[in-house]
DNA sequence: TAGATTGTTAATCGATTAACAATC
DNA sequence: TAGATTGTTAATCGATTAACAATC
């Protein structure tokens, strides 16, 4: 039965079972049981129907789950498959490593522009993509629409760059920096941190805690 | 009251929990309540109360926490003054992104060597590190005391990196490719996974459904 | 002392797991 | 049909919040 209000922890398992699927998928797999799936991914079969019939009854009793309608659906319910786009602000290291590398296509997105403010880059492609200076940000996002800005300037001008951004009706900020954008600073704007020294400090006191 | 088994919902609090208390260290607050810093982090006092108390008893009634001593306390529960040492392996875009740009040492550990296989970059120097050819990276791991290997290699090596560096008994594995190692696989070193396209999957998720 | 705030115990809430009727 | 496996309801477990005595 569908549910109204997903839960957090719902949601972030998400991305994980669209990366099973689709290596399934990929391998040529056609069905798969809750329980084969929670056996390879780590999590009970309980779990994984729950979790699933959050969105609706994608199985079939006696038989499990079709790989490819599945890997489908979830596909959808993460919105994959509605276009939107993405800028990257700030073409450093760190900026051009996502656009050179990262599969923005592969997870629904298209890479539309880079910003920053470098005169060796600005009016040069970068794997493709445009890179223009930061003072026309405005002007772009007023005459394109973006869905999410990617944030790898540095910390120094993060916040005042994501404001600027959730301004002009940007829906999401993925944060690289090491800057806290409150939420509720954010009125507009969903942001999703991805904080390195987080990750990083917490293997530290894992292998400063224990073996595994 | 110390607590022997620590929740992973706590540890992965702890980084920003430091994090907080690092900024206010900077700007010079001496003593906060529980209250307050609950206040400014989104949180409740009540669970910053019994997080910390999970470690120990850093607060004193009537005054509440003294900025700086909890700021030590947190930093060494994340075993930030253990002297940990990390090498990368690829020093790609995201490799060089880390070398250049993390401040590996604000968070303890010492960065002390690169991996790679392109013979323009083995031999030289990024960013004062040095960069080795990866045929030698068991002679090395036997050699030198490394904590952690950041894995910032192409996915179809990242199994085998890891499997290769786990089994020199490097403690922690801080993985940035896409592909899963199992914990159950790395039975000696901690996995820590930054899964750049969950993150984003679920920032889309986000801005498909629903307005902040 | 009076006021403030902790550490801890108890109550609540939510998420995970187990069980099972429905059914392919 | 018999066996397998779902979707869902109920039971359990764990995490968060509330309350309050202790005490600085």
């Amino acid at each position: 039965m569908k549910k109204d209000k997903i839960s957090s922890a719902v949601i972030r398992r998400l991305p994980r079972y669209y990366r099973h699927l689709d290596d399934l998928y990929r391998c040529g797999t056609v069905r798969i049981s809750s329980s084969s799936l929670a056996k390879s991914m780590g999590l009970t079969a309980s779990q994984i129907r729950q979790d699933l019939s959050c969105f609706g009854g994608f199985g079939q009793q006696g038989y499990g789950y079709n790989v490819e309608r599945l890997r489908c659906e979830v596909a959808d319910i993460l919105g994959m498959n509605r276009n939107h786009t993405v800028a990257i602000l700030g073409a450093g290291n760190l900026g051009r490593a996502l656009m050179e590398n990262f599969p923005f296509a592969d997870n629904g997105f298209c890479l539309e522009a880079a910003f920053d403010v470098d005169p060796e880059l600005v009016g040069k492609r970068l794997s493709g993509t445009p890179v223009y200076h930061v003072d026309g940000l405005e002007d772009y996002l007023r005459e394109h629409q973006v869905s999410v800005c990617v944030l790898t300037v540095p910390a120094g001008v993060a916040e005042a760059m994501a404001r600027r951004v959730a301004a002009c009706g940007v829906s999401g900020i993925w944060n690289f920096t090491n800057v806290e954008l409150p939420q509720k600073d954010m009125p507009n704007a969903w942001v999703e941190d991805v904080h390195f020294a987080d990750s990083l400090l917490t293997l530290s006191y894992m292998i400063s805690e224990e073996a595994p």
